[in-house]
DNA sequence: TGTACATCAGTGAACGCGCGTTCACTGATGTAC
DNA sequence: TGTACATCAGTGAACGCGCGTTCACTGATGTAC
């Protein structure tokens, strides 16, 4: 009896937890399409085929759900560049620091995202914490980057500034005016190249 | 007479340049006092003691009214870099550093509209060129930091990845939670430091 | 087998608010004749 | 000196729009008796 009452409480859960998905990544799609500021639930809910007030069964408004598909990315680097330091022998800062560039340069709109959120004051205090969990989390990994380098310890500061020039990066060239995509993309690349060599001495 | 008619002329338009001067004044106290994009055409009204259409006298939008209030904060950063450069005699990397990441600490809401701006996408693209050549004119004076330091040419993009960095540190640990201001602004002096040492070589 | 009721996914019109911008108007000052 | 008109700083109510959020409601499915 337990056991069978759990299972649809379960199945219920898991049911509830799809349709979360469905809507987050519906937010991505959206995201993809137009700027951060310009995201309307409307348009997030004609994109999952749902009417907008439905959202709110699941999110428990706008900033929950943007919050969500933010986290939802940020898994996704973090576990990228996780995979690029272990894989590498004697720690290659070079390839990480194109790794995470490129990445964001193809979800533009996630990075954009993530600097609305880390600009912005009015976050509550719930989602600041979690959005610096993250940021620890990626950190870490630098941390084991640095260690294969032989840094000499304690590492987390050089991951703290490195960390700090990828994003001043992404930031300072992205509205290069005058240059494609893919030019600016390139720049960035060597720049973050610059900084990373920069950093194995 | 034509003297006169000129200096009449002159005369308005001087005055016309004072009463600018007084709505940008009083939007840059505005921005001080509350994040960037909760500030309206209306609050800047009031501050001014004026009425709000009346501001359409002498901006065409909201957006031209903002970016005249940028355009002087990044005048006075830019005159404040220039004149530490041109005083210390082998470059003082370090000391640029301290100076821009404390003036932009205590300028939050400054740092703010410039982060804004660049991440902007539907900025217009007269303001697009306007931004790039105020940064053009930074990275001018910290070319001449590294001629100075006597780092290789071209130098340039060194200017470039320094630039980088010192926007990277401010937008990455601007909401440390948990910390006072002082202590976040402690921090990135630190972090700006370490990278700004790594530029030494 | 039927009835009454509970639950919950899902709707979409409507509320409410903020805010950029416009516009008809006022009132002071200057100017031409 | 007086009259008519132009100019322009300045007002503030009102327009218009977007959009987050709410809420009364529907309709399907399951459940208890």
């Amino acid at each position: 009896m337990i056991t069978k009452k759990k299972s649809f409480y379960d199945l219920k859960m898991s049911e509830k937890k799809a349709r979360q998905d469905i809507i987050v990544e519906a937010a991505e799609r959206v995201f993809a399409a137009k700027p951060f500021h310009k995201v309307t639930i409307r348009a997030i809910a004609q994109e999952a085929g749902i009417s907008p007030g439905f959202i709110y069964r699941y999110f428990a408004d706008r900033q929950s759900l943007f919050f969500a598909a933010y986290l939802k990315r940020h898994q996704e680097i973090i576990r990228l560049t996780a995979e690029v330091i272990q894989k590498s022998k004697d720690g290659d800062i070079e390839k990480v620091s194109e790794t995470y560039i490129s990445y964001m340069n193809e979800n533009d709109n996630y990075f954009r995202m993530m600097t609305y959120f880390m600009l912005d004051g009015t976050l509550s205090p719930l989602f600041v914490k979690e959005l610096n969990d993250t940021q620890r989390q990626f950190l870490d990994e630098l941390d084991k980057l640095f260690k294969k380098m032989g840094a000499a310890e304690p590492v987390r500061p050089l991951s703290h500034a490195f960390y700090a020039t990828l994003g001043g990066v992404l930031i300072t060239f992205r509205n290069y005016p005058g240059r494609t995509k893919e030019a600016i993309h390139c720049h960035m690349k060597i720049v973050a190249r610059t900084i990373a060599q920069k950093f194995r001495i």
